[in-house]
DNA sequence: TATTGTTATACTCTATAACTATA
DNA sequence: TATAGTTATAGAGTATAACAATA
């Protein structure tokens, strides 16, 4: 990102008197901008294991899922059955999941995580509860309280939405 | 997004046994989602305006910052200032605002907004206000201290990570 | 030499239409 | 007829390199 890689940070943008008042009290505002924070600093911490955040997603849905199908998968975490594939293409061909016909409907497929893609999704997630750790470190007990009952309030916002 | 128009809600999920407890102790994850569900939410509040979340939030920087430079708002927005080139040329074809020469830095331009440009500004933020109170209506108000003081703090792990 | 704005381009993410094989 | 998975493709959004004009 563009702020991440610049000499003007919060400070100097200060002194220029640049204002984002305005915007900062926007809550769907902060909430992209935090996002993209998580985003493009978890997909650095992912990129040593050669997973991005949606095949990540996907190894631990299929872990703890077995033999989900794709339609409930991309179902699941919201991903178009199109792009669905072309993730679950990419995971089998690591050799971390695999597709078995389900005999009492041969059209779809159910997956199964293999044992090198267990040993990779128990090294990921540890990566991960370990980043988002060290990112709300800085914070006090009262603070994570708040941050995580506003992730849930605003997960909540979220599944309200789609039983719309 | 396929969650919305599936007819596989949350509920059925539940139903047929689809397991996101994993996910959804990550934060990273949570803010993802809910952010899509901003965003998209946002960009049909602001179709109608002819308007999307970076033109928006664009717009709204040039009014609050008059003057202020292409570089300033790239950095200021974190877009990468070739993206921002285009953003600025769809805003300034519709009149909305203008790039005026500077003359002590012959290189950069000034941004105003225009009088046409100043009234969508107000339509367009009175809108995506509404929508923002619309969507966190169902809260009480200790709920909603919560969620932006979080957001606040989300923006504070931002600000600091970019001043790394 | 460095910076502002620009062009061209590429890469990722996401979305839609249409196909096949099964039900 | 409808569904699961697939293919191809198109559209956003985002990122980088290289250039002209100016400092």
């Amino acid at each position: 990102m563009a702020s991440a890689n610049s000499k003007f940070d919060r400070t100097t943008l200060q002194l220029m008197q640049i204002s984002d008042d305005t915007l900062s009290e926007l809550v769907g505002y902060n909430i992209k901008r935090a996002s993209n924070l998580f985003q493009s600093d978890l997909a650095r911490t992912l990129k040593p294991l050669k997973l991005r955040m949606i095949t990540f997603t996907t190894l631990v849905m299929v872990v703890d899922n077995p033999g989900i199908r794709q339609s409930q998968l991309a179902d699941a975490l919201s991903v178009e059955r199109p792009n669905c594939v072309v993730i679950i293409d990419e995971l089998e061909q690591r050799k971390l999941i695999s597709r078995i016909r389900v005999p009492t409907d041969r059209r779809a497929y159910a997956l199964k995580v293999t044992p090198a893609g267990r040993q990779l999704y128990k090294k990921a997630l540890a990566i991960v509860q370990a980043h988002e750790n060290a990112l709300l470190d800085d914070f006090n007990d009262k603070q994570r309280t708040q941050i995580n009952t506003a992730m849930r309030l605003i997960r909540t916002i979220h599944l309200r939405s789609q039983n719309l």
